[in-house]
DNA sequence: CCTAATATGTCAATATGGCTGACGTAAACG
DNA sequence: CGTTTACGTCAGCCATATTGACATATTAGG
């Protein structure tokens, strides 16, 4: 893999030399800030999620079902990046507990459909109000326009092949939401 | 290409509108964008690591100790939120591998300052390279002046109790990059 | 000086959330 | 038919986190 040549081309001494690519550079802060910043968007969520027993596997699940009710078991494999396997167990806490139920796929019966029961979308709701509330008052903060050039930042850091996905993916969901809301 | 449709979608209205009450709310979609922005932001390093068989926690170390050489490890559990016994074993695999060096502090021994060695700074390095360059090339694409802006906000997503630390700390760190390179 | 507090390390047990590999079952498809 | 697809599941492993208890050195205070 390339990332090998990174590493062995770069494990010169560390010395006062002005090219030093982690040396403060324009975005070493940013990174920091990055941590940070993701660590206490995700908070709010675990703290509510612990109270239950739950974990971010199931808050990403409920996230992403209440996104796109009817969504099949493959395309939330896909969207997560991770093996049916341990998708497996999460599920199956979630479908015990009452919070998603699987359907039949009406043209295709294997297929096990899934979306949230009312509980589950009220859950789905209140993890995304605090997260909503969240961005919310930072988008305040950062003042009018903000939104767009944040958007953009969001979107420029995807990888550039998983961006037009992630981008059909957010546009499916509006789509929904919105004949939803009519 | 992709990109083609990324500067369409984005230069669209974002989200269903603007401003809904009563809807899933006008920042859904960051939410998403932020899951996504984030893992792929953090895959880059998660590949290198592998290759050794370290994790993100070893690369969290790595980071922080890389930006304050001799702090402490109290100082380390603090910024983590994690507990010392889950530290301890992270630590100890860097340590054994020449990653990382503790001496006792000089006022008080019973502290264990924490250093990287050469060979710790150069994997630090290619590690922030990796994500330096990812962050530099989507402020690029954001154009000038979108770095003030993506900087406030992510300030503004830390919890307001913990911003001013989080302040310091990178204002601490880029004091000592500087005096570093000086 | 002795005791208490501090900084750190460590042992043991446990939970979560990933992983791989293998296998089963039902339904669709050709 | 037989093959492929969509999904589930069993069994075991690994990484990372947790809590609780205890050990050790060192500093600080009465």
């Amino acid at each position: 893999m390339a990332d090998v040549n990174v590493s062995t081309a770069s494990s010169r001494l560390p010395g006062p030399e002005p090219d030093r690519p982690g040396s403060s550079g324009p975005t070493f802060d940013l990174i920091e800030l990055l941590f940070f910043a993701y660590r206490d968007f995700i908070g709010d969520a675990d703290e509510v999620l612990a109270e239950i027993g739950f974990g971010r596997a199931h808050h990403r699940v409920l996230h992403f079902v209440n996104r796109h009710p009817g969504m099949r078991v493959a395309d939330l494999l896909d969207v997560l990046k991770i093996t049916k396997q341990s998708l497996g167990r999460v599920l199956r806490e979630l479908v015990d507990d009452g919070y998603v139920v699987q359907k039949a796929g009406p043209a295709d019966r294997r297929q096990r459909l899934l979306y949230l029961t009312s509980k589950g979308e009220a859950l789905a709701r209140d993890l995304a109000t605090l997260q909503t509330r969240r961005l919310a008052r930072a988008l305040t903060e950062c003042g009018p326009g903000a939104r767009v050039t944040i958007r953009r930042f969001l979107v420029a850091m995807i990888d550039t092949e998983a961006r037009e996905e992630v981008e059909r993916l957010i546009a499916r969901a509006d789509r929904a939401v919105r004949n939803r809301t009519r």
